[in-house]
DNA sequence: TATATTTGCATCGTGAACGATATAAATTAA
DNA sequence: TTAATTTATATCGTTCACGATGCAAATATA
């Protein structure tokens, strides 16, 4: 059969297998704390900078409002964050960490490494890390335009 | 802050991120023929080898059975696959291409070089590819084992 | 050959993703 | 300044993912 259709032969399924088998080693860390992978992504997006209006989040995550609103409105509901109008513009809603959600930040700095140590291969190593990042980062980038 | 924090340095949001949107150049393609990129996918297993049961084709897309049988189930609605007892183990469910199912292999046939157009850019090439394949490939053997 | 265990699949509940649509505030144009 | 348009967010419906659980068929064990 034709070559191009095989399996074997996608870059996507490549990218979608990776980055659920990746997200399946955050899931157990996570759960400890109440987190989904997605909720940590938002938190991480906050504790470099607070008090963002949905969008921005939604930008940062390369996602839309319509999936991030839900998620953020969970993430109120256990007391991570707040969700109120902006003064400046009423359409907006503006969305800060509560204690509990900026505490996570010292809880979860464990994390990055434990994960890292998971995917240390043959062909991905700290040398090697940097070229791979390029080259999703460009592959994220050629999308986005 | 920790560097270890920040969203930049995660290869799992770039994994997840790279996947979302190459997925998305995939799903008007597919939508044109009421299909899914996880339908898709199986549809993919199904052409390299008909026939067959539920487990195996989870295993060849690294998904649980508990996503894969109402995947097939509603691939069953839209007539692309049968799904039957087996008659040598009485617990397996045998899945079968539809002449419907089968067809779209041509008609999609143009999928591969379309998206592969789609993400070619500066540090990826077709020289370049096979190296992201083996890494990629080699962080999905490491995170199976 | 009964009983226990394993295997293959299905069901259920929850949380994403995402296209489509709605709504209200802000901005622009007439 | 009213009307048209854009922007920011929210809501809805459908389809994944996936942990947990259930169940019947097959296999292993006593």
């Amino acid at each position: 059969m034709e070559e191009n259709l095989k399996l074997d032969n996608q870059l996507c399924f490549r990218l979608y297998t990776a980055s659920r088998l990746l997200t399946q080693v955050y899931n157990p860390l996570l759960s400890e704390y109440g987190l989904t992978y997605p909720q940590y992504l938002a938190l991480m997006v906050l504790w470099e900078k607070d008090a963002m209006p949905v969008n921005d989040i939604a930008k940062k995550l390369f996602l839309e409002t319509n999936t991030v609103t839900p998620l953020l409105k969970r993430m109120e509901a256990e007391g991570l964050v707040t969700r109120d109008k902006s003064s400046n513009d009423g359409r907006q809603t503006i969305v800060r960490l509560t204690q509990k959600g900026y505490s996570l930040r010292e809880k979860l700095s464990f994390v990055p490494d434990k994960v890292g140590s998971a995917v240390i291969c043959e062909t991905v190593t700290p040398e090697t890390v940097p070229a791979l990042f390029k080259m999703l980062d460009d592959i994220i980038l050629r999308l986005k335009a």
